[in-house]
DNA sequence: TATAATTAAATTGAACTCAATTTAATTGAA
DNA sequence: TTCAATTAAATTGAGTTCAATTTAATTATA
């Protein structure tokens, strides 16, 4: 017991630097999103906005791996700010379909700079950044985005 | 605008994914931690106390990257459950110093089975894991414990 | 058609996370 | 020595996160 092959110490765990590390760059983001007054769930919520313009919570869910307990409150203080509208689907109104505002559109070049700032942060080089996110989306389970792999070089 | 370039897609980002996969790995953790009666937060400050016996609320947060405020309710809870005793140090009454109890020192055998549950559901081949690993310590500026890269093969 | 099963959001409750503040103890500097 | 600065925990409050339940709408089936 307690050898340095235990099983149970810390530092064998993948999965305890995974969440220590998850939450170390979510602090890199406080400072560039204080200024957009987001929180990183609200910022990443945007970002589906900015790609989709009009989306329903479930699909919503689906990309951020979250489900309606934690996107209404996020949803609603959008709506709140102004960034998004919520309005019931006419087709079935089982489902809310949010909707990009003007005002949240504008945010959006105003958070331009933030990827840039954050990557800085991380300290990996390029080639090792492209791998993390290939095991990263291998865990998830999901395709890969080509161009980010290219990026590489 | 929204081009496939654009730095603000979801599918660009890097912390986005590591995000993600935390709370889905941690959610492979919760059947097994259930039949132990401890959450996430409560097992890896247990892994802590099953390695180090006796350690301050300070020294606790430095190697789960996390302060008083989250560990406070977290200890307590596990004082509850009689897996710790939470006791001012006598050097200096400002430390809190955490024991580990015989309840608690029994629990990790049953815990035992948990690494290699969750190591299954990662999917992950024997040297992504490592090279995850790697990444994720270089992420959180850690030195890496070596046992870990020899168990690669 | 009725009604049973399913689905989408919202709600609830417990727990975590973290910034900011407070309290108490210790250390350091004039 | 004395009092200012620092330190360690605890507390507070806002915002997640998630399982479980509820409500309302839709779909499928007897």
């Amino acid at each position: 017991m307690n050898t340095s092959k235990d099983e149970l110490k810390l530092d064998r765990q993948l999965c305890f630097p995974l969440y220590a590390a998850s939450r170390e760059v979510i602090k890199y983001y406080r400072p560039l999103l204080d200024e957009l007054d987001l929180t990183y769930t609200q910022y990443i919520a945007m970002m589906v906005m900015w790609e989709e313009k009009s989306i329903s919570v479930k699909d919503m869910g689906v990309r951020l791996f979250l489900d309606s307990g934690t996107l209404t409150p996020v949803l609603k203080a959008l709506e709140k700010k102004s960034y998004v509208t919520r309005r019931r689907s006419g087709d079935d109104e089982r489902v809310l379909i949010v909707e990009i505002t003007k005002k949240g559109e504008e945010l959006k070049s105003r958070a331009a700079h933030v990827p840039g700032k954050v990557a800085c942060c991380i300290g990996l080089e390029p080639g090792e950044a492209v791998e993390l996110y290939r095991l990263l989306y291998k865990i998830l389970g999901r395709e890969i985005d080509t161009e980010i792999m290219e990026a590489a070089k």
